[in-house]
DNA sequence: TCGCTATTGTTATAGAATAACATTTATTGT
DNA sequence: ACAATAAATGTTATTCTATAACAATAGCGA
């Protein structure tokens, strides 16, 4: 198997690529330390290489961090362009995750923020529910 | 120094209740590990003697978690009523935390979820940002 | 080529959370 | 009051998540 990134993605370094491919490839998120167990047999083996690649995976944009579930998934858009705010629907039953979209959200939330004197730089917002799929299946 | 706890707040046992007071009088929020240092004093010895408390006063309400920060927080409003959906706005200045409230925002995060057939249960939301006191310093 | 910067490799350690088990304290029903 | 039950506690060990510190290497521009 040969590691073929996203055609939108920079170039990626071998490491970064290679956890890059493996959430890219996952059917939902991965923690750190399951991206490290599926990649040692590509010479990763330490948790710090694992760590370093997603840093940068995130700082690129390529890669978003599920603070409620210590995991991390690839960006499901394309280009994901407003980076600082965005809406993940996780879940409950089969842990899958969806990344939704909303351009009233931000402002929204900035102009909350704001009442309160806060300026809001960024913001993590991760749902929990169930989704579609498993809902018609209960 | 006697325990008092918050008049709303149910009965609490001991631990509970040096758990929240450790919490209440806090400056902002406090990791578990944070809060059993400050508590070695106290009988407290291992994790899970905070653990357990946080557990309770989490399910009663009475102390959030802030999944970016792996910490914890006394819940701000007297009653916290709609305890599924708020939003915290974190200072990256002064680590301080405020609870802020938006009727509107439960409902307009459901209805957003809906448009992809997930059906939310709770919302996780927590803002970066810099608050007043901290803008009105730099 | 030299010097800089980013990336890598490795070991050790810190920080966060839970498992498993024994004991003790509260609560409840009769 | 008293047994039965449930909740909370105490303790040790372990798992999971993340970073520190240091040495080596690869890529790139002046």
């Amino acid at each position: 198997m040969t590691t073929q990134h996203n055609p939108a993605s920079p170039e990626l370094t071998k490491n970064q690529g290679l956890v890059y491919d493996a959430l890219s490839s996952a059917k939902g998120p991965l923690s750190a330390y399951a991206i490290l167990d599926g990649l040692r047999d590509h010479g990763i083996r330490a948790p710090l290489q694992v760590y370093r690649a997603l840093d940068k995976l995130l700082e690129l944009g390529l890669v978003h961090r599920l603070e409620s579930l210590n995991s991390f998934v690839a960006c499901q858009h394309p280009e994901c362009e407003s980076r600082d705010t965005m809406v993940f629907a996780i879940c409950m039953k089969c842990e899958k995750v969806s990344e939704l979209a909303d351009d009233r959200l931000e402002a929204q939330l900035k102009s909350l923020a704001l009442k309160d004197g806060f300026s809001m730089n960024a913001a993590t917002i991760e749902l929990r529910g169930v989704c579609k799929e498993c809902a018609s299946v209960s």
